[in-house]
DNA sequence: TTATTACCTATTGACATAGTAGGTAAATAT
DNA sequence: ATATTTACCTACTATGTCAATAGGTAATAA
């Protein structure tokens, strides 16, 4: 399941993308829009600035902005960077530890499939495409 | 994330169907053979029994059968039951209280799409398709 | 009557989730 | 210079879930 912080982080991205004027956007004025906690979204932000999504910039008149067009971020990378791992079960996890019962493991080849069509959904769709 | 539980009932069930013998199967050869400790099982079919998927007999000579043919089994019930939800976000969730950012959320569409994917996926796996 | 099996309640350690609290550093406007 | 605004930083916490373990009782068959 999507957390909090994977899909708090999507909105902030998508605010970002629909206020994308050139200025910076405070992020007291998204939580407010947002109607979460901007104490709270201090952390999901941080994440993205230290992965490279957005840059902050601090002082009056500052804020965050996008690093890129909106058409250049995935949904998968957005989530995939907030949550760790979209891995649908632990054994996929890019993490985790081999298992010695995969070769004959009756249920890897699904999990691994529907692991696979969740992957290509999540990045496929752009962060353009949920801006209405 | 699909969790122990819920990876464990499927393997459970797949490891009566394959030993569907007409017999019943004991927990302690079904934990053996997979691996898993018989205690912790325990919690898990006694999910799968109360569910309806399972009967159990006890006593010598007892243990557990399927109810059904693998045929009639699908994936999703199994790991519905065992998970409570296979919803992908909280606010999709059958016991989740209204949001009422729902009509005006963006991304909103994009989970829901993912979600019925996933679930038709579930649900169109049989038990017996597993069964090598 | 003994062995075997399911079934039951309770407990636990570790970890993740979803935040809150209270600051410091940087940049800008006055 | 100074006040204001903003990002950025470390630490803490309550709650819940996960993945078991512990120690029994009840039912059934040889």
């Amino acid at each position: 399941m999507i957390s909090t912080k994977g899909r708090y982080a999507l909105r902030v991205m998508l605010d970002l993308a629909e206020h994308a004027d050139g200025r910076a956007m405070p992020l007291k004025e998204i939580a407010e829009r947002q109607g979460i906690s901007k104490k709270y979204l201090e952390i999901i932000v941080k994440e993205l600035v230290k992965g490279g999504l957005i840059q902050g910039s601090s002082g009056k008149g500052g804020g965050y902005r996008l690093c890129r067009d909106a058409t250049d971020y995935t949904v998968g990378e957005i989530l995939e960077l907030t949550e760790g791992s979209l891995a649908l079960v632990a054994c996929l996890a890019t993490d985790a530890a081999p298992c010695e019962r995969a070769p004959q493991c009756q249920t890897l080849p699904m999990w691994a499939e529907l692991d696979g069509m969740i992957h290509d959904y999540f990045y496929k769709k752009k962060l353009s495409d949920l801006v209405k």
